[in-house]
DNA sequence: CAGCATCCCGGCAGATACTG
DNA sequence: CAGTATCTGCCGGGATGCTG
């Protein structure tokens, strides 16, 4: 993370590459969710829960365009769809589990502090 | 927020927690220009560069009610005001730094994805 | 220099209905 | 079941100007 001198927590700098890719809400979600193995659409709109299957497509769309995820149709009868992740993307699994790990560690943590904020003196 | 009963990697579960959190563009920014002592707003827009002062004091103020950053104003002359990492949020850099590492790995291959993307079809 | 008030824009996300 | 097309609301982010 050092190897740009002088210049490495700034704004613009490959470093902030990952958070651009997960900044958006579902981006995590999906990807952790083809952590095993490929799926099908609807099996991942199943297994996550909660989104919408236009917004699924659209996240996936974007994982593809950033290279982190892969489509194959496989032509048979009746038609299939299938989405994993690409190497690249799998090269991302460790991160996202360490963010999981915290959040799993101190979520409760924040939950309290904005509780903290927000009761206190308005 | 609903509960779903189920596993790690759903859509409402705390370990999602760090992804809300660092979702802004510059949160995860700032967070890491503080990593090593207090700073003030002004120091704060120098180092890291591309930041309005609105943006940044929005920011800042989302990450104190998040419970990671603090804000400390001295009553001096001339007064002085700084932003501090609280403990909860200094549990946050490894995770951070991973990421970093990462974009600074991988960075180039996500451009490269996404120009090949953007090219074949047009 | 800290910080707030306004106005503006674009993208993410949700809901719904429709096509293959 | 996969995917698209609208329409809508919200919020993050930028620009500018003003106050203490």
């Amino acid at each position: 993370m050092d190897e740009i001198p002088g210049q490495t927590y700034l704004a613009d700098c490959r470093a902030r590459a990952a958070f651009d890719l997960l900044g958006n809400t579902w981006s995590p979600v999906v990807l952790w969710a083809l952590r095993d193995a490929p799926r099908r659409p609807g099996a991942l709109r199943t297994r996550i829960g909660g989104i919408s299957a236009k917004v699924l497509t659209e996240t996936l769309r974007r994982l593809e365009h950033n290279g982190l995820v892969e489509r194959c149709s496989y032509p048979e009868s009746p038609p299939r769809v299938e989405y994993a992740l690409t190497p690249l993307g799998r090269t991302l699994l460790p991160a996202l589990e360490t963010l999981g790990v915290w959040g799993s560690r101190h979520g409760d943590a924040v939950l309290a502090a904005q509780d903290r904020a927000e009761e206190s003196p308005r």
